[in-house]
RNA sequence: GCCCCCUUCGUCUAGUGGCCUAGGAUAUCAGGUUCUCAUCCUGGAGACAGGGGUUCGACUCCCCUAGGGGGUACCA
């Protein structure tokens, strides 16, 4: 493989990376990682409507929480930049230009309402609208003056129509297309913009990009693009296209963003008496708004739907990058997950790490048909990559992860926090961890407890005088170590012929307020002596109370 | 409506005419380990969308039908 590769990830900057984009920058990423070649990221950022000022930096920041990083783009520089094309319109004018004056493109007056009429009408007579090119394209003259006019005026790219447009698709193979139903489209917008398809054209071919990996979306983009790339640049070979496989998601349907804002309107929607403006409050939005979000009007942005589905204690689905990142997923996982979705090293290896990945990548052995997004079976890869990545990596990821979500956890220091990893084997999500060691830094006296664990384990049966006697022995303890912690409960079982269960349970959920936690020595052990003499004291005081009003 | 793509266990997939009584993973079920949650171990069940061809032989090639997806913008 000695030819040049130049691949490159052109997100257009919406809101946050999502699955499918991030699926999209990985194949392209891998693919040059795999030859050597230049990874470049562009932003195409050419919907005045659409773009968001912070986006394309909260698309860099997903990219790079990934491990994807690029050789050309923006921040990082290039021969071939800028990398935003809203400063590249100085070139995309004079490729219009050019075509103008080749007579390749002309002008075109109707409005965006006058094009949508005729469309209604051609549906209304249930034929596809296909846009007619005029007999005589206006002149250069009718064009000055519809701009001296102010009229709206944008230009249009004219398909050749003498034959055939074949493309060749790295996945799909060949695939023809009849010119006549191609539309001229429109590559210069009244707004001076350039559109995807002309932009990306001129890029594709300027920045040398050899290889274009994008979802099957695109697939009927590619035909007219082919027939611009080659009127703007015939002596420039094409660059190989390769169409994936689109990613549907669990629920039904194409995976998209618009999932987490319908999750939690259904779960708004699911009580019976929501309280709105507890809600705005939460999200930091009008009770107006909410309405509105609920009346399917408007969608609030994602931070306000995360803060009110977390009022609500809503789980969303993950759908963003950033998503999983606070759901406690490592971006290891990620990056073997979202490389599967439609492709596949070709032997029975699954879970991978990024080296092997870029080892065994390969475009001849893309999936063609769709894949869907399973989130088990992501849980699945998760729990792999925690036990495989090296300690210190982990420590770091649960770190940030920890900085992510705020949590108590925050203030221990990297040895307790080993020790926790270390305690955790096993443990499927960063979450898992954080949620079942984070009391060790809760206030002793803002324990949470949890209702169906103090109902289930400690007012049932002995559950509180055993917890008495565990307390009065601890109290004795001249040694406080894991053995002798081990060996003064595991006795006390034994002696009241029960299983250590009976004797551990009702310890943990007065330590921790549920009876999920780390592994019970270990836990009064880190706790230490006082702490945990304190908690349960405190158990024993509001729950031993409780028993005795309930019994009279 | 028109155009394009796709179709193997619930899910992701291996399979490029005989290695297929179709392999792996995940999910699921049964059993075991275990102080909780997980993990872990053993075993089970589970698929070539349907119909026609081609061929000595089709999961693999061709056609049709059905189903799924994508596109049909002065969005990308």
């Amino acid at each position: 493989m000695s030819e040049r590769v130049v691949t490159r990830f052109a997100p257009s900057p919406t809101g946050y990376l999502h699955v499918g984009g991030a699926r999209t920058a990985l194949f392209n990423w891998l693919w040059a990682r795999r030859n050597g070649g230049t990874f470049i990221l562009r932003i195409e950022d050419t919907d005045q409507k659409r773009n968001t000022p912070t986006a394309a930096r909260q698309v860099m920041t997903d990219l790079q929480w990934l491990g994807i990083d690029w050789d050309e783009g923006p921040e990082t520089g290039g021969p071939h930049g800028p990398y935003l094309q809203s400063q590249r319109t100085d070139l995309y004018d004079k490729y219009v230009r050019q075509l103008l004056d080749e007579g390749k493109a002309y002008h075109c007056f109707e409005t965006a309402e006058e094009l949508d009429a005729m469309r209604q009408e051609a549906e209304a007579q249930k034929t596809g609208f296909v846009y007619r090119r005029p007999e005589n394209p206006p002149s250069e003259e009718q064009a000055q003056q519809a701009r001296a006019e102010g009229r709206a005026i944008a230009v249009r790219f004219a398909v050749p129509q003498d034959q055939p447009i074949v493309v060749n698709d790295v996945v799909r193979g060949q695939i023809s297309f009849n010119p006549a139903e191609l539309a001229d489209f429109i590559i210069l917008k009244s707004d001076g913009f350039p559109t995807y398809n002309f932009a990306c054209v001129v890029d594709d071919a300027l920045m040398e990009v050899t290889h274009v990996i994008r979802g099957q979306e695109h697939l009927m983009n590619t035909p007219g693009q082919q027939a611009l790339w080659q009127a703007l640049f015939p002596e420039r070979p094409l660059p190989q296209y390769a169409h994936m496989s689109v990613t549907v998601s669990d629920s039904g349907g194409k995976l998209s963003k618009r999932e987490r804002p319908k999750t939690l309107r259904a779960a708004i929607e699911a009580l019976q008496n929501p309280d709105l403006g507890k809600l705005a409050a939460a999200g930091g939005i009008s009770t107006d708004d909410v309405a509105a979000f609920l009346e399917g009007k408007s969608v609030p942005d994602m931070p306000a739907i995360d803060a009110m589905a977390a009022s609500l204690g809503v789980r969303l689905p993950e759908i963003n990058i950033v998503d999983f990142f606070k759901s406690g997923y490592l971006p290891e996982t990620m990056v073997n997950f979202l490389a599967l979705l439609g492709w596949n090293p070709g032997d029975q290896r699954e879970v991978m790490s990024v080296e092997e990945l870029t080892e065994a990548f390969d475009l001849s052995r893309l999936t063609k048909s769709n894949s869907l997004f399973d989130r088990q079976k992501l849980i699945a890869f998760n729990t792999e990559h925690i036990r495989m990545v090296p300690k210190d990596v982990l420590l770091d990821h649960f770190k940030a992860y920890l900085e992510q979500v705020q949590s108590p956890l925050l203030a221990a220091d990297d040895e307790v926090l080993a020790k926790v990893l270390e305690l955790c084997e096993g443990a499927r999500t960063l979450e898992q961890i954080d949620q079942k060691s984070r009391f060790l830094y809760v206030e002793d006296d803002h324990i949470e407890f949890d209702e169906t664990a103090v109902k289930k384990v400690l007012l049932k049966g002995q559950a509180l005088e055993v917890l008495q006697i565990v307390r009065d022995r601890l109290a004795q303890m001249s040694e406080y170590t894991e053995q002798a912690l081990e060996d003064m409960l595991r006795g006390l079982a034994e002696e009241r012929q029960v299983g250590l269960g009976k004797v551990a349970q009702p310890l943990r959920v007065a330590l921790c307020g549920t009876t999920i936690s780390l592994p019970i020595f270990d836990s009064v052990n880190l706790l230490g002596k006082q702490r945990t003499l304190t908690r349960i004291d405190a158990t024993l005081k509001r729950f031993g109370a409780a028993t005795k009003a309930e019994s009279k």
